[in-house]
DNA sequence: ACTAACGTGCACATCGCTGTGCAAGTTAGT
DNA sequence: ACTAACTTGCACAGCGATGTGCACGTTAGT
């Protein structure tokens, strides 16, 4: 077994398969963690390809396991969620519902983790800063008078987070698509911040940073189309899938029933 | 120990306390199990103030016990949800919320078991009405054109549904009274299903039967004062604390910051 | 007051899971 | 090819929780 704690002497370079193996039971552990919060160390192992005992050679503790999964998931998502930056606070607000969507897997083990079980310190810690960025992006679309007034900010904000992560679980329990599912978090985020649902819809369809392959401003220099890019039309049409609509509304009777096989 | 069992022959009638034990421990469990989905049988049995094997004199098995809880909480929600009625659907959904504000203890416990563990088809089976039934209120309210129309029926309701929910645990972990849990479950509620933040406000202010201390239609024949009653006038005093609005918004910087004039 | 009904405390068996030691095997670095 | 790095499989100890049997108190029906 990888002896990860004496790194001491070592007569020979420590083998490039088990960085793999170490890397690929912490994806396994956020698969299998996503459904179910205390899966065994086995079923976790399994889901690596590895035995159970080999775990043992990576991290001393399930718990190690388990903390370092929440470590790199809260980092991650709290880096993503301060990247954020816009000067309409409800532009914010749908780009933390897109960012989470985009971090699905990390998202839920961490959220998930952020509310049961003694790591909730941990998480709570690590995700601190993007909470207190959202707190205050609510505060500020509060005085630019965006958003609503009927609820403590401080409190609307925790409201978006939960929200934001409830649609991640029934989306993805749900099976639905990528395009749909970004869309349908920032909209249903923007709905507890206080908007109509046509004014979130509007503010979706006409926010080209809110598009489904915008990505997070750094652009990665290549894979943006000559022309349209990535911007209003190209989207609202490929949006609605073959809906008749102006815009990606009104999908009421439109597939209502048709949803699953 | 009570036995539950063999009915068959006794000797004597049982007991009275015996009842009022069993009702202690199903009532002990629903409080533990709120915070503790999966609480050790011990715990339970000592909120209830009986010993863990005098448990097993009224339950067979803990998943008995447990299973009890969840029939008596989902029929109970279920029931509840069922008496709802009105012609608005936006009042209907409106009234969902504060309904599951009322039943919060074992609302809680129902969604939390409608989730997670084996119990989930048990709470779904005992949910199904009352699902149905807000999955027709939403569809009415789309035809009606006072709800969304940018997520299909369906899932808007279930949206609908856990958000309230989470509105639900956000709010008792918070510790907010029971007023201010009542407007704000209900306002989020309309929030998800897609009125503007003033809307929905306004929506429960001038509805009458969306007041705090509304019963659900069905006055309890007694218990009303002949004038004011647990009605409007009593109410709205307590209300506003000392608020000097029309009515509960713009709480936004008034508790929150304090900022400025 | 008599006695069944009920609760308590303890001991005990069992189960699932974690963590460890050891004797193999297999794989990757040099 | 040699050897360390890594994995496997098994056995074993421990922990916490459930479920049961039994002897003994306590309480409520009649």
């Amino acid at each position: 077994m990888p002896t990860d704690l004496d790194e001491s002497q070592r007569s020979r370079a420590p083998r490039k398969d088990a960085a793999e193996n170490r890397a690929a039971l912490l994806d396994a552990a956020v698969r299998v963690l996503n459904d179910d919060v205390d899966a065994s160390l086995e079923a976790i192992a399994a889901e690596a390809g590895l035995s159970r005992r080999a775990v043992y050679g990576h991290f001393a503790t399930r718990d190690d396991l388990v903390r370092e999964v929440l470590a790199q998931g809260s980092e991650r998502v709290g880096a993503s969620i301060l990247d954020i930056a816009n000067e309409d606070a409800r532009i914010e607000i749908a780009l933390y519902g897109a960012t989470l969507w985009r971090e699905v897997q990390h998202a839920s083990v961490t959220a998930e983790f952020a509310v049961r079980g003694p790591h909730m310190d941990l998480v709570a810690r690590a995700l601190e800063p993007a909470r207190a960025k959202l707190r205050e992006t609510v505060r500020r679309g509060v005085r630019d008078g965006v958003l609503r007034r009927d609820i403590r900010p401080d409190q609307l904000a925790r409201l978006i987070e939960r929200v934001a992560v409830d649609v991640l679980t029934e989306a993805t329990h749900d099976g639905l698509d990528a395009r749909t599912g970004h869309t349908l978090v920032m909209v249903t985020a923007l709905s507890v911040a206080g908007l109509a649902w046509h004014e979130a819809d509007e503010l979706v369809a006409s926010t080209p940073e809110l598009a489904f392959g915008a990505e997070p401003d750094r652009a990665t220099t290549t894979a943006r189309a000559p022309e349209t890019g990535l911007s209003t039309r190209s989207e609202q049409e490929a949006a609605s899938d073959r809906a008749p609509h102006t815009q990606g509304e009104d999908v009421s009777q439109a597939e209502s029933e048709r949803g699953r096989a």
